[in-house]
DNA sequence: GCCAACGTTGGC
DNA sequence: GCCAACGTTGGC
């Protein structure tokens, strides 16, 4: 799940009450479509974009499947979407709680760099713009541990 | 249904 | 700030 860190970053996660946040805002069918696939006690990485060193900060918990997004029903927010409406809702959240942060942060560059053994992970597809995106289990073991 | 124009994302 | 890559919009 990717986020910029001068929005809300994993530390401010960890700040949140009880470490909780909905996850609004995801305004792409396909990243929706990835969003409504989470299950409880799913995990993901938190990803930080269009920062100085983007890059994986930690690991979180999906701890409510989705529902609708509250921000799509809301005339002043800046997600409002007229054509969502509560008794056919259009764009889901998920609540994402902190999980912990990895030992060392992983920078893209790394995540790169690992390009073979993460052949086909989501993330390093070209033009990738995805804010939601799925992780093969073995992509995921293998880049737990770049951050350790 | 096509496609040009435009807007957004996000790495660099 | 630049620009590639996409997604969306809207005229036709």
């Amino acid at each position: 799940m990717k986020t910029e860190p001068d929005e809300f970053s994993f530390d401010d996660l960890a700040k949140r009450p009880k470490r909780t946040e909905p996850w609004t805002g995801v305004r792409n069918y396909q990243a929706r479509n990835f969003l409504r696939e989470m299950r409880k006690g799913d995990l993901a990485f938190f990803y930080h974009s269009s920062c100085e060193v983007p890059g994986i900060a930690g690991v979180a918990e999906i701890t409510r499947e989705a529902f609708p997004d509250p921000t799509a029903f809301d005339p002043r927010s800046d997600y409002y979407d007229a054509d969502s409406r509560r008794d056919a809702p259009r764009w889901f959240a998920v609540d994402v709680t902190f999980g912990r942060p990895v030992k060392q942060f992983i920078p893209l560059e790394a995540l790169r760099s690992h390009a073979t053994k993460l052949s086909g992970f989501a993330l390093l597809r070209r033009g990738n713009r995805l804010s939601v995106l799925p992780v093969d289990k073995k992509h995921w073991d293998y880049i737990l541990k770049l951050g350790r």
